[in-house]
DNA sequence: AAACAGGCTGTTTTT
DNA sequence: CAGCCTGTTT
């Protein structure tokens, strides 16, 4: 990910690979196998930072290059949106414009290009839309109480995570039943809601996410003649990321890579072209597959990814030519080391020995800090030392086991003005407003999805409660129309004059956003449609008005974020002046954490290992290297559960290309409890000479060690020994000086507001944690004005003035 | 129907 | 410490 990519001049001259081949430049031997074998299947078994994406993509190129194959006949799967853009546009530096021909997209999106595309032939339409685990989460919610099934403990959770597990297996409710223990009521129940479940996404003309996979296959195998028109159209097929996939994406793989056995099908004419061998003889072969992975890197088990699929490519195809990449070209070998002294504790996996020649490097930094906030405040000093050192922030990134982490690290990074991005986390569209804002779009484009109508129905309030949606259901239910039909006869659903004419008016809006996004005439829309539909909704609605009158302070916030979507919808009609609404929805449904990624360079990135997956930086801070967190406590119960972790450390250890820190903090705050931490059993594993403790887990736990950075000038010297069982003497003691509860250095979790203080060079301050210091320079403007002071205890820091804890002097 | 208060609970990773 | 659900009040 990081050579860099030239433009090579394709189709001059018909030379064979020969010497001096700019695709095979710089690129060592097993590489260069990969790129140019020619053969069924594949299996490129690519180690961390081995140099994967360039293979593939050169890979890509030398069969465009030779013209074996057109670009309509590549299909390549990544794992992320974000994955697939950048392998397109290094494909298309090599290429050029051809490369749009090409299928580069998740196994998601190129799903719903293929349902969207063929959902007609089994009772769904092109316009169906994506449930998310949310929308699925509701739905279930609604059934697991219809059923009664929470009498039985069936929780809407866990029938959800059952439900998702069959269908990663290919499993449906008939064949639940055929195989479950039907006399055990709770199974009997399950399958209720299971079976009723299903009905309710195809009544609403919806998939969830992994229908998305599933239905493709279940289209491929129940309609032979469609399967085949997609495995006559990719004949190149290529995956990454093969060790995360699950037995429905293996299905997928599978279907698609079959021979076409068929009788004479009528050609198939691609973006334009034909494809050559149709005339030749009726039976077509299989697909050509390539496959990419490591089973050090999956950590997707819990989302049914099976790492047999990779460790049995061998077997399921038989013939397969096998290549291994084991030379590093990312990290330093000390960083290196480290990784494999970590993953070499996995007892089930092939040995791998991943080497490089780039030197040692800087040992690995390792630090132990009091509490969480300690333990930020050293990530983000060590990211000032580092940026001044000529690092630019955005080769630097944080990573944390759990989203929840990220919360001491944001309240420091704003504290010390660093500059930083949260992947994931929150998600922009798991917002309510923008959910609700989506529910009116899904309202329009999908008429058949009550779950959306009812969503919007009392949103803003109009009055509409529970007992007057309740009637609407029954009416529609008596008249077998959908819930938004029946919005349209308000004056036969006997409600009084004020609801009425509520239900009237958001009738009206829904019907005059259709006319402007999806005419029934017919007529294309213009590329602004969506974006002007959009703002028809939220405006007449009364949405918009509602945010604004409110005294809500967050409703501020979230009409901005509402005019943010709004901007996003112009943004994608620039994008794509054909995409309809139906494609915006797309989008957004499929947009994952990992696809905003930067493109903002100078800002710190701070992900969960998870997200972090196919990434690299100079520097990587591995946050939280605790017992209990990584390897998470609630793995340890689990089948395989506590490799799968000791491999997700491995992909964060792996990220690293210069620096590696390892932080972790003695104490930690969750859930308002303050409990113990213990160092991590990985750091165990990693040799003591490739590690630089700061201030390692011994220091801190012996009395007058050195004091909590975070808290530096404000606590008197003393000892302040852990003591994780404070005995509750109700005595009359003195303030507990040495409790813990005193001891976790608490950001007040009101915003501080210094407003319009002014600070000057020259001035002296007093900081709540770093004492007093002198200002050395103001920067920035209005509420982002920077002191970069200079303290008499600690050294040079940054700070935000509107709302760092200081006072001038 | 809506707003509010209080109690409970769960508490990982994500396309 | 949330966020969610339930029950109560207006």
């Amino acid at each position: 990910m990081t050579d860099s990519v030239q433009p090579i001049i394709v189709g001059r001259g018909a030379e064979p690979s020969a010497a001096g081949d700019p695709l095979l430049d710089g690129l060592n031997a097993p590489q260069a196998e990969a790129v140019t074998y020619r053969g069924p299947a594949l299996l490129i078994v690519a180690g961390a930072g081995s140099g994967k994406t360039r293979v593939l993509t050169h890979r890509i190129a030398s069969l465009l290059r030779s013209r074996e194959a057109w670009p309509s006949q590549i299909l390549a799967i990544t794992f992320t949106n974000k994955a697939a853009a950048e392998m397109r546009e290094r494909v298309g530096h090599i290429v050029g414009d051809v490369a749009k021909g090409m299928w580069i997209s998740t196994f998601h999106s190129a799903c719903v290009r293929i349902l969207r595309r063929e959902a007609q032939q089994f009772g769904f339409t092109s316009s169906f839309t994506i449930y998310d685990s949310g929308d699925s989460r509701a739905l279930l919610k609604r059934l697991v109480k219809e059923h009664e099934a929470d009498a039985y403990g069936l929780t809407p959770a866990a029938v959800q995570s059952r439900i998702s597990k069959l269908k990663n297996e290919l499993e449906d409710a008939d064949s639940f039943v055929r195989s479950a223990n039907m006399n055990d009521p709770v199974e009997r129940k399950f399958a209720d809601v299971f079976r009723d479940y299903q009905r309710s996404l195809q009544k609403a003309n919806a998939f969830d996410f992994d229908d998305l996979i599933g239905q493709t296959v279940y289209l491929f195998r129940a309609f032979p003649h469609v399967a085949d028109v997609y495995r006559r159209r990719f004949r190149h097929i290529l995956v990454d990321e093969y060790q995360d996939t699950n037995h429905a994406q293996y299905s997928l793989i599978r279907e698609l890579t079959k021979p076409v056995v068929g009788g004479a099908a009528e050609p198939y004419a691609a973006g334009g072209m034909m494809i050559f061998e149709a005339d030749q003889a009726p039976e077509l072969e299989g697909a050509s597959l390539t496959v990419v992975g490591d089973s050090d890197q999956s950590i997707y088990a819990f989302r049914g990814a099976d790492i047999r699929n990779i460790s049995e490519f061998e077997h399921d195809y038989p013939g397969a030519k096998v290549v291994l990449l084991e030379q590093n070209y990312r990290s330093t070998q000390n960083i290196l080391g480290a990784a494999n002294a970590v993953i070499r504790n996995n007892f089930d996996r092939k040995d791998k020995k991943l080497w490089t020649d780039s030197g040692d490097g800087e040992k690995i930094v390792g630090f132990t800090g009091y509490s969480q906030h300690d333990e930020a405040q050293f990530v983000a000093d060590e990211i000032e030392t580092l940026r001044r050192s000529g690092m630019p922030y955005s080769e630097m990134a944080v990573f944390y086991r759990t989203n929840s982490q990220s919360r001491a690290l944001e309240e420091i990074f704003i504290r010390s003005a660093l500059p930083y991005k949260i992947m994931g986390g929150t998600k922009f569209y798991d917002r309510a407003e923008i959910k609700d804002a989506l529910a009116y779009l899904v309202a329009v484009v999908n008429p058949a999805d009550d779950q959306s109508v009812r969503r919007i129905l009392n949103k803003p309030k109009r009055g509409i409660g529970d007992v007057s949606e309740t009637t609407i259901a029954t009416y529609a239910a008596e008249h077998n129309i959908s819930f938004r039909d029946a919005l349209a006869n308000s004056e036969s659903l006997g409600f009084g004059p004020k609801i009425q004419n509520a239900i009237a008016q958001l009738d009206a809006v829904l019907t005059e956003a259709a006319n402007i996004m999806v005419p029934p005439s017919g007529e294309v829309p213009p590329p602004t449609a969506v974006a002007d539909g959009l703002q028809v909704l939220l405006q007449k609605s009364g949405y918009l008005d509602a945010l604004r009158m409110s005294k809500d302070p967050q409703d501020e916030a979230r009409v901005e974020n509402l005019d943010e979507l709004v901007a996003v919808t112009r943004e994608f009609a620039r994008n794509n002046p054909e995409g309809t609404l139906s494609d915006f929805l797309t989008e957004v449904a499929l947009v994952s954490d990992a696809d905003d990624l930067d493109d903002e360079s100078g800002v710190v990135s701070l992900m969960t290992m998870h997200t972090a997956k196919g990434l690299e930086f100079d520097a990587v801070f591995v946050t939280g290297v605790e017992e209990d967190l990584i390897p998470h406590r609630i793995s340890a119960g689990e089948p395989g559960g506590p490799q799968e972790e000791r491999r997700l450390f491995y992909v964060g250890v792996t990220r690293a290309r210069k620096r590696l820190f390892l932080t972790l903090a003695m104490t930690r705050a969750q859930f308002g409890e303050v409990s113990v931490a213990m160092p991590s059993r990985f750091l165990q594993e990693i040799p003591a000479e490739l590690i630089d403790w700061r201030q390692s887990p011994g220091d801190v736990n012996s009395r007058g060690g050195t004091q909590s950075r975070a808290l530096n000038a404000r606590r008197p010297s003393g000892g302040f020994g852990v003591q994780p069982l404070a005995p509750g003497r109700s005595g009359g003691f003195g303030p507990k000086t040495t409790s813990l509860e005193k001891f976790p250095n608490r950001i007040p979790s009101k915003v501080r507001d210094n407003g319009d203080l002014e600070l000057a060079p020259g001035d002296r301050i007093r900081h709540d944690d770093f004492g007093e210091g002198r200002v050395d320079l103001v920067t920035g403007e209005g509420a982002k004005r920077i002191a970069h002071v200079r303290f008499d205890a600690v050294g040079a820091k940054k700070l935000l003035i509107k709302i760092a804890p200081i006072e001038k002097l």
